[in-house]
DNA sequence: TTGTAAGCGTTATCAC
DNA sequence: GTGATAACGCTTACAA
């Protein structure tokens, strides 16, 4: 181990070590042209010898550039975020950037807050799954003017500077509904978050269009996106009679799918026989519930690396290939739905 | 919106706009003794007119002091990080500390480089969940002198800087093989990282101790700790004649009991009657899954949290309550494990 | 190619 | 209480 106890070394004890300039120094270690390969060798030699280590935040603040992503999540509890991280997380790190992550928890002023000192850190970039329809996430771009992509809704502000990827949507919704109507439902509710709360309304505007449509029955379980919350929504909405209460549910995750398996659980009502779910992103349980959910499979992992890669090319001034990118879904029928 | 589009305001221009010198400025900023409140009042109002906000690195540079905290996974896939990354950081906002992450992805050489970009950060203090032993960890706190906290596994390092949170292993490898014995299982497998791999290799002692001392027969299935190499080692281990191969398996999280699940699919077994299975950890999906999985629950956000304690208190220069923070498990027994 | 020196924005140590 | 002023470690003109 060359690091030695105390305190490290710097770039100007390798320069009057070595009898030479910090500038020297500096030139040698960023490998950028404009020393001789003689001294950069020794240089680089005493770096390792004594076991210089670069101070970022000296850098950070020299060049204005910090090599970190921020990574704004709404609710890091559910499992879709995971695979997510670990995309975005692995993208990063194959470019040379590091990972701030925080969640927001479904509070406006926190994430207001968040961005703040993501601002004041000066991290390169941010993806960030936004409450509702991100206001924050323009004040964001403008106040920093660095890059942001917003995750799982569509970009809300113009220009080079904000992008999104997100699942393909619209997809999820008329490949849910179809399947529910082939099995001869005509009472199906979607669960949702509340309006201003609701990254992606298109969704719902499209089950209700659909609904019109099709001449199906469409309802709208109203509840925050946690567990609990949705969990009591929808055993309400399982209160109604048996000829009114909806035969399937649409969520926009499995992870609120779950909810309606408890729900359901706590009416003594089955899936599929009594009520039917289609859930949203696949989860690696899922095809080991009981009963295994339907659901529509999305690369979360590439999602992630995706919105990394967006990121890193707009901050290293490469033209992303697209602002706005949608990531394929296909649906996996299982044994949560049956005909009505 | 008081930000105006283009540069910072920095304490520099609140100075010469009020005529005063940055160091009353700053101290004002700070809160800290040695300004008049009248000054300190015009500062501020200054501030908040100008929308200042403090440059980070700047602070870091000079105060060595970043309030950041790492986290350093193993491996972001299983979701029992979700939760434990959840309460590290709701406990870090709390306190107004910053979380970097991290995915070392079970490679040695990652997480040394992790660790080393962390630092070089000027990390306050670093949680992480250790490929091995964590030899790594040691160096971290020998080169940074910071307090770092070792998650799942036992604190190698002596000293104030070295701590660690764990669920209480022995307890819970006593809970399973009570469990299983008192159903009457004689053949008792026990899925394992290799031993250079392992964070706690004291489980897998105190389970074949167990064994020597109850007379059952235990075995070992060793795989890296990923969901699809799990699953091929739990097959191997069921191609054996049903008179010899075990009939039940303790894995040491419900997300690896996932790969026994789907291994005893691949051979046409079922759970619990052809084989059972006991989990760890307890998560969100474990009691709907197809059967219900009987677990060790463990509450990982308050592991999470009770990391971010021991190092704020650290960081901080108080006393943390205890080097070494034991979290409870207790068993959950559930549809997966039947008399054998 | 090399060295000198001026910052980046903040905090801390002095005098006054 | 207040104001100069010197760091913190690094990058980058610019001069030699």
């Amino acid at each position: 181990m060359p690091v030695p106890p105390g305190k490290q070394p710097t770039q100007q004890e390798i320069a009057t070590d070595l009898g030479i300039s910090v500038a020297a120094v500096s030139l040698a270690l960023s490998g950028k042209p404009g020393v001789s390969d003689q001294v950069r060798a020794t240089v680089l030699e005493k770096a390792t010898a004594l076991g210089y280590r670069r101070n970022a935040s000296a850098v950070a603040l020299r060049t204005r550039r910090s090599n970190v992503l921020g990574l704004l999540i709404r609710n890091l509890r559910n499992p879709f975020f995971l695979d997510l991280i670990d995309g975005f997380d692995e993208a990063c790190a194959k470019a040379g950037y590091e990972v701030m992550v925080g969640s927001s928890r479904y509070d406006q002023e926190r994430e207001q807050k968040l961005l703040d000192t993501f601002a004041d850190r000066g991290l390169d970039g941010l993806a960030v799954a936004p409450i509702g329809r991100g206001r924050a996430v323009g004040a964001w771009a403008a106040a920093t003017e660095r890059p942001v992509v917003v995750l799982n809704a569509p970009r809300r502000r113009a220009g080079r500077l904000a992008m999104s990827v997100s699942p393909d949507g619209p997809a999820a919704v008329q490949l849910a509904v179809e399947h529910l109507r082939g099995l001869g439902h005509q009472r199906i509710a979607m669960v949702a978050a509340p309006a201003e709360k609701s990254p992606d309304p298109e969704r719902l505007e499209l089950f209700l269009d659909l609904a019109a449509e099709e001449r199906f029955t469409a309802s709208v379980i109203e509840a925050e996106l946690d567990l609990n919350t949705t969990r009591e929504a929808v055993c309400r909405a399982l209160g109604d009679a048996p000829g009114r209460r909806p035969t399937a549910f649409i969520t926009n995750s499995d992870y609120l799918a779950h909810a309606v398996y408890l729900a359901a659980a706590d009416h003594g009502l089955r899936i599929p026989e009594d009520v039917s779910v289609v859930g949203h992103d696949d989860l690696p349980t899922s095809a080991i519930l009981n009963p295994p959910l339907t659901t529509l499979r999305v690369d979360r992992h590439r999602l992630g690396a995706e919105a990394a890669g967006l990121l890193i090319d707009a901050v290293e001034g490469r033209e992303p290939p697209s602002l706005e990118l949608t990531i394929p879904v296909s649906l996996e029928v299982r044994g949560s739905t049956a005909s009505a």
